[in-house]
DNA sequence: CTGTTAGCGCATTCAC
DNA sequence: GTGAATGCGCTAACAG
């Protein structure tokens, strides 16, 4: 059995409180007393248990991180910064993958709140959850990450995702390219939605009327950008001599049905992606993307979290975050080519 | 406040023990009670406390992932296996990223301890933690995965390393290749020592010389990689016709110092990864690898810890999980890639 | 400075 | 069936 404070205690002669005294440095202690705890300590090898620290303290020093999908690189990178801040002020990170599952987003909600985390970076698959993180925010502190939810006064960590999606067009515009097309994600997420309405501005402004045939729901996977792509690519006229797609992972999916018809990128085709993970650099061509700053995102949260636990921060904050377009060899240098 | 299951014994009108034996069914009670109890439970929006309920039961229902880095696309696969059947069984995860610090690695054992995790998950970044993983383990389940620590007695889940790089180099010596240099991981991790060691059985079958100005270290990461196979490339002569690297990640990075120097794969060059990542089949040429079941290796180390603590095992155990060569286009087997 | 007392919120005897 | 009492291991008053 594991000791506790009283063994420790016992062994050292002293009271329990004093014991307690000395590991957290609550209040002065008689210099040979405390010795004497530190002799015990080490020698019954004493850890202090945490969760009846917590229970006291009410304050578990740990926070809940809600991803749809941790093997998604995107979602790593976040996850790490939050891990790496987390660790510094001392909180640990409880991992939970919804799988875009909204019954498993909310028995996580659930299970975070039960086990007293202090606070939730939530980066929601888009289920209606409004109602649940707003009653879940009036006791923890809720930041969300990436996605937001209308209407509730929670703390957000975003990216300017219209400005992103903008440049990226324009970037396509300024090629010379006219017939664009767009991978979108699932639109009941506020990222898909806002990078859509930046495609749709850029092209505004340019005087190119948007063709709903030319848009394309690529639900934020890999296999759905490679479908998206393939359909964008059907029907002999009227096809895209450029496409953006709303996220690297669907890039790669349209890259390969590209391939698959036997177009060639850039020459036949100009793509752009969105996020720049580790992945859009190593692909032939190289990936032509817009870049977030993934791992600050999730420090970002963590912060928020510890400023309103720490510095009793009360009002909602909302940090808007810029991306920036990288490019690189999916989109060629500029002169499309019209006969190929 | 949160209620407390005081409060709605208030409100239902019994005692505490009764709610209790409501919520958990651990004993008959009225079915009027128990309306009753349901009722207020509902309408104070009651949530038990985890923390106390784990004070008393000891048992947390919750446990540790340490991995390296879980931006490394090998470990967040393993991370996904362990969250989707800790979920199942109703755990939770707290994830520990030791950025390949022994200290860090230290600080999370500990921590873990105090907050009472009923189980840890250890991919060790080599360090000699064999005592404290020993002494940890007299407490609690660790199952040592990925990578062994010789000499303690803790479970591993572990995939056959020598054989799957033995697999590796037959492959690039059934084509033909004599001269094959390895890109190896740090060699005070069993798992490349062990791939090392496949590598070099395969050679000596072959009645092939294993030239140490051949073996190359690649730290398992991109920048090592790129370094080894430049190293390897140096010198006019002596050079390799295929090399074996004992990650994706560093034949990525291979590929790129190969690429650097004007080399292509496979027609000047072989390659041959480890692990299978999914990158491994979207970069161009599509890498020939050998595959670990990722998923697999993270749901079976959370079904070892369940069955040590619901099903009372005592005695360690080993699963050793056997790997399988992908081949696609990087070793020019003229072998259609395939996709896996 | 230090020991004693009193909970934190829950599950579990133990009587009734 | 059910309530009262007890304690999980710790920290925070409260007296000295």
């Amino acid at each position: 059995m594991a000791a506790t404070i009283h063994d420790v205690a016992r062994e050292a002669g002293v009271s329990a409180s004093t014991v307690s005294r000395v590991l957290n440095g609550s209040a002065p202690v008689n210099e040979e007393k405390r010795r004497r705890v530190l002799r015990a300590v080490e020698k019954l090898n004493y850890r202090p248990n945490a969760l009846a620290r917590s229970l006291k303290k009410k304050r578990t020093h740990s926070i809940g991180l809600i991803v749809p999908d941790i093997t998604n690189p995107f979602f790593a990178e976040v996850a790490k910064g939050v891990e790496d801040v987390a660790r510094e002020y001392g909180y640990t990170v409880i991992l939970c993958n919804s799988e875009n599952d909204p019954a498993r987003e909310r028995t996580y909600l659930n299970v975070l709140q039960e086990k007293q985390v202090d606070g939730v970076i939530f980066v929601t698959a888009g289920a209606n959850e409004g109602d649940r993180v707003g009653r879940l925010e009036r006791g923890i502190p809720v930041v969300m990450l990436d996605r937001e939810i209308p209407g509730i006064p929670a703390d957000a960590v975003l990216v300017d995702n219209e400005e992103g999606a903008y440049e990226a067009a324009k970037h396509l515009l300024a090629l010379g390219h006219r017939r664009i097309g767009i991978i979108t994600g699932p639109l009941l997420l506020s990222t898909a939605e806002e990078r859509l309405e930046g495609y749709k501005k850029a092209m505004r402004e340019a005087g190119v009327p948007v063709k709903p045939r030319l848009v394309k729901d690529g639900g934020f996977t890999f296999q759905g950008g490679y479908a998206a792509m393939h359909q964008l690519l059907e029907g002999g006229n009227d096809l895209p001599s450029a496409v953006l797609a709303s996220s690297d992972i669907m890039a790669l999916g349209a890259m390969k049905a590209a391939e698959e018809r036997g177009l060639r990128i850039p020459q036949d085709l100009a793509l752009v992606g969105f996020d720049d993970i580790m992945v859009a650099s190593l692909v032939k061509p190289a990936l032509t993307t817009i870049a977030q700053p993934k791992r600050q995102m999730g420090q970002l949260a963590v912060e928020m979290i510890v400023e309103r636990l720490e510095r009793g921060r009360r009002r909602a904050k909302r940090v808007l975050l810029r991306p920036k377009l990288v490019v690189r060899e999916s989109c060629g240098s500029g002169r499309r080519s019209d006969g190929a």
